[in-house]
DNA sequence: GTCTATAATGAGATAGAC
DNA sequence: GTCTATCTCATTATAGAC
């Protein structure tokens, strides 16, 4: 029947539950190796063979390779932002004046809690590395990480008292930057401190990104 | 003759002034293009490009593609190396205990004002980002930065009289990872400050590093 | 949706004349 | 050293049977 061709086009059938458990490994697989080796590093097949899938299995659920990084990236940003503007809002909540090293809490911990119990959010977390150190991904960055960033820089310039923003931003993205190195670079703190000890502490970074941000009032 | 045979092996002719111009105008065109898009985006027909010469000289000089990247990598090495270790030494000269602040200037001073005068060392430092990012070009970083970056972390642990060398790293790890984002990231600065003027302040860099470091005697 | 087969492109690397 | 031509392989992407 005619009418049905028409409707099929506008509501497809919803995907079985197989389907969608493809699809869901093959993104899981995607972050795993976009992570591991960028995306010029990474390959379809490779990504495939994490996931245990034909290579046209990936390009048919992930729509080729750009647009499944995207979809990637995308999966969690919501989340992320969400957690992130809940931390901050409960530290408005008790306090009229958080402090530095509050609000960046607020913005750090959700992430690195998610990280240290998630491997699928600590291979997101080296992705976000990815989007953040590559102009190429600008508009990603714009979209999907900016409006809950700036809503932080606000919060810092005021605790700060700073009335150059362009200082503040400053200091947002070196504390980015700092925050994906502590998740990143393991390796390198490692040989530099000359120590195994593989010490994941939060409190060394957030101390030190705020008592950086705090010392920018005066300069 | 034969003789001249094994002599050509061992000792062959010197480079023509034009192979020695062919081989630079390639490593430059090298380190911009790895610069620009990492070592897997980018191809040696894009460098052939840049240089304006053939793939197969790029391959001839280059000795391949990974040893051309590190040909491009050793090559500004020692230079920036010494160039912080003589800043740190004239730091030392002038007082018994420089400032933290004094010490992570002459380490990040000598890149900053290199990549402020040259295209070429402005590449070269997105090309420091790109292995100190990847564990992949962790011999590279131990090799030609680590020696130099130890001596510093022994410098900062000693002005910060601080006991946990772990955490010293970990700081030390966060500034060169905030440097990397100064220069590299100033695209994201200027979204997040709304603002255009593309303020490349050594001071704001400088300053919030020292004080996070400071900061970590606390912690 | 799934899978096999294959097209179409672009990559790094090399051969050999000059 | 230089340059043209080419090899070989891995890549993304698609076609078409089930």
């Amino acid at each position: 029947m005619r009418r049905e061709i028409i409707e099929q086009k506008q509501r497809q059938r919803a995907p079985s539950q197989r389907a969608l458990a493809t699809r869901k490994r093959i993104l899981d697989a995607a972050e795993q190796v976009f992570a591991r080796n960028g995306f010029d590093g990474a390959t379809l097949r490779d990504i495939a063979a994490e996931a245990d899938e034909a290579v046209s299995l990936v390009h048919h659920h992930g729509g080729g390779k750009e647009t499944l990084f995207r979809q990637v990236i995308g999966r969690r940003a919501e989340e992320l932002s969400k957690a992130r503007i809940q931390a901050l809002e409960l530290a408005q909540s008790l306090s009229t004046n958080p402090t530095t090293e509050t609000i960046l809490s607020a913005f750090i911990t959700p992430l690195l809690t998610n990280a240290a119990n998630d491997i699928g959010w600590q291979a997101y977390t080296r992705l976000i590395a990815h989007v953040s150190a590559d102009e190429r991904w600008r508009d990603i960055a714009a979209e999907l990480f900016d409006p809950t960033a700036l809503r932080f820089v606000d919060s810092v310039q005021n605790a700060t008292t700073q009335s150059n923003r362009t200082a503040v931003a400053a200091g947002f993205v070196y504390t980015i930057s700092a925050t994906l190195a502590h998740i990143a670079a393991g390796w390198r703190i490692n040989a530099l401190g000359e120590d195994e000890a593989p010490q994941d502490n939060h409190d060394i970074l957030i101390a030190f990104c705020a008592a950086g941000m705090n010392r920018l009032q005066t300069v």
